[in-house]
DNA sequence: GAGTGGTCTAGACCACTCG
DNA sequence: GAGTGGTCTAGACCACTCC
């Protein structure tokens, strides 16, 4: 059991961000760059004493490290770094970076893009999307592979009010969710999603190279910030037989 | 918008449970009370006064129920009640409430009860159970249905050191989810799982009365409790072609 | 400007763990 | 008993919304 050791990073006090975000970003990063699976943080006492702030926004960054799955508290013993259980991928990130972290190399290949005045009846009624809410969309439709194989079609609709000046090239080869916050500085926070078994289309067959009749899984998903603005609606195909999603640490 | 009036119930001060969960519980209940859509809560100052505690811990109990997804909070304007964007059956929580709450009547046939020494191969590759973990297992496998017709196949595996003196006859109609925390008190807090589209093979064609190598959906689960204790393994067979599973507020 | 939630403080007491 | 997290308080100032 090591502990972990403070950079003594600064902490602006009248800055942007709350300190007791800041805070919580501090100790994430720290937290991260150590493999160590039995990792035990400072105390409460001695987190406010180092950052000088008091006790109450040192265990409000706490917490929310702890809600994010990053940490846990034990009553009497201190905190402890988490370790997650599964592996794989979870559809809900940025597909980029999960697959990269799983080792392989991730690509996406536009199929569609283009606009879009209303979301097509099958969104609306599995996501349960108003129809007067945003109205005019992007249509963004990729295929995604790994190593050079199909393994999903994604089809995207971003409320365009959101994507000001957005064109095709953005979305290349880059991943969606970096291009949110880093362009238009959109947050996703919470993400709902329905999950269907179903059988290959032939269009769908077609496009991921298997059976008409083999086994997929149809995800539709509407993510939104914490304002409960949604930032996208996406329906997802993903082959079957041996290829697997994780959703970690859903909160019951 | 209509606002939610307090039926000032009382809070025991220093009775059993942390006043911050009295006061979530009291606004959580009333809150699911109202149908009313636009429903607006009194403000944390009003709370504090009307419940005679702090407005720290009013806060509290706000931020819990925000986490929770029952309210929401609108900088300089107050809480609100949050509807659920996602209708369906979920899989992580209670399948008897569930289905009874999208007005179907659940059923629950036992086809297997029996101990088992060890947890399966299959189950510890794909939830990364380390063999070390509790021996010695209550193994549970259920037919689930709604109105009669079966919907899926359930498999868990429960650590016996949980679940002193469990009986076959406990589990007969009732929620596993019920029988958790009221017999045992063991609150499940977190899941983590893994979805595989698949196609059915003959056995669970045969339990699910449908054909052989029609679209199921495999999900692998591990529930554990907010110190990290697995509580049940679970793996769970649902029909395809129709039925769906919702995954909603999933924190990104 | 009045009212709301967002953040922060200093200080207190309790419950739990460990030596 | 010393140290830890869990809960609670009273009071303060700021940022945002709405009139």
């Amino acid at each position: 059991m090591t502990t972990l050791l403070l950079k003594k990073k600064a902490i602006r006090k009248s800055g942007a961000a709350p300190i007791y975000v800041q805070v919580a970003e501090i100790l994430d990063a720290e937290i991260k760059l150590h493999d160590d699976s039995t990792l035990s943080l400072p105390s409460e006492g001695e987190l406010s004493r180092e950052f000088g702030v008091s006790r109450v926004t040192v265990r409000q960054a706490l917490k929310q490290l702890e809600a994010r799955g990053v940490i846990y508290s034990a009553h009497g013993r201190g905190y402890f770094k988490k370790l997650s259980r599964m592996r794989g991928l979870s559809g809900f990130h940025s597909f980029t970076s999960e697959v990269r972290k799983l080792g392989g190399e991730p690509g996406s290949i536009i199929v569609d893009y283009a606009d879009a005045r209303k979301l097509p009846g099958d969104f609306r009624k599995h996501l349960q999307a108003g129809g007067d809410d945003n109205n005019d969309f992007i249509c963004l439709r990729r295929m995604r592979t790994i190593d050079g194989n199909a393994i999903a079609v994604e089809t995207v609709y971003l409320p365009k009010s959101l994507y000001p000046s957005a064109s095709r090239d953005q979305f290349d080869d880059a991943s969606l969710y970096a291009q949110m916050t880093e362009t238009w500085g959109i947050v996703p926070a919470w993400t709902d999603a329905l999950f269907e078994p179903t059988a290959a289309t032939s269009e769908e067959a077609g496009l991921l190279g298997i059976e008409k009749g083999a086994p997929v899984l149809v995800v539709w998903r509407a993510t939104v910030t914490d304002t409960d603005q949604v930032v996208e609606y996406v329906k997802s195909i993903y082959k079957g037989d041996g290829f697997m999603l994780s959703v970690s640490r859903y909160r019951l």
